[in-house]
DNA sequence: CAATAATAGCTAAGTGCTTAGGTAAATGGC
DNA sequence: GCCATTTACCTAAGCACTTAGCTATTATTG
């Protein structure tokens, strides 16, 4: 029942008992858990070619609907990054056949990327077995408990990016 | 009380009915949480001159206790990274004088590194804001909501790495 | 309606990780 | 006691992000 971060806790205590750590116990595990997470997930989609940054793309296209079409500043902000990382991540995408960029008629600044029938076909090939690995990495928690997860993780993300 | 999480599962289920996406409802928002956590984390050790990785070395030899003395190898299972990560933080912190390395007496392959006096002094004045930040990213959660929350992570972080 | 400011998207350079692979020392089997 | 294997640590190269800074277009404002 003692994991790694009981021992740094118990660690901190003795060398400085002056000081509250306990908030450690939270945010130290939501680091490992997120850390160890993405190991996991990572390992699902290359068993399909495909990295994190990939699918999350082309994951974010499909499930706009048709026409599969965002512009590169829709996707920046839904992935939470640069507009300079979706950039890089379109331009991989777009070498390996899965999306296209086209001039947005409505703004000659930006543009348009779509899927294509063959990114449609990655991301709804990976998307089940993604799934089922979600759904593996929670087994051991009821409806309840992942309810109850969810809800509070929900409102440290308030916390650390309010508005 | 609809965040971001609630409008991509909004979207799945209109796109694709027949799948069940809710445990994207926990593993997205432990990847958003962890993500901003960290991004407001960085912000108070940049302004005591740190990076995260920096301070988790140096966090890692001060709570060991005296002689603040650790071999590479530990310092990279603690930080659960490569030992190649942990030698370029070393060059790092080494050239800034905050740690020093020296031959390992008991085992001629490996080395000691040792926390230096103004890398002990670099830690403890970061320590207080950092964790004066982590209370209040945690501050709208009661104590019993802290460690159920704690407790599901353990759980999830287990899930996805046994052993 | 012209000048200024703001916005969209890009490339380039910097950062900190990973994997790959090297060297040197310790360990274990025979 | 030797030789093969393992272990500890390192550098180098690759990768995906960030920040900085560019160009082109659109929006604002006097």
């Amino acid at each position: 029942m003692t994991d790694h971060v009981d021992r740094i806790l118990a660690q901190w205590r003795r060398e400085r008992p002056d000081l509250d750590v306990s908030p450690m116990a939270v945010i130290g595990r939501l680091s490992r858990a997120a850390a160890a997470v993405h190991g996991r997930l990572d390992r699902t989609f290359a068993a399909h070619d495909l990295d994190r940054g990939s699918f999350d793309v082309l994951a974010t296209l499909l499930r706009n609907g048709p026409p599969h079409r965002l512009t590169p500043a829709q996707l920046a902000a839904d992935a939470m990054i640069t507009s300079a990382a979706v950039a890089q991540r379109l331009n991989r995408l777009e070498s390996r056949g899965l999306v296209t960029r086209a001039p947005n008629p409505d703004d000659g600044r930006g543009s348009l990327v779509s899927l294509t029938a063959a990114g449609k076909a990655a991301v709804e090939a990976t998307l089940p077995a993604h799934l089922a690995t979600e759904q593996e990495l929670l087994a051991d928690l009821s409806p309840e408990e992942r309810e109850t997860l969810a809800a509070l993780l929900a409102r440290v993300f308030h916390s650390a990016d309010p508005n």
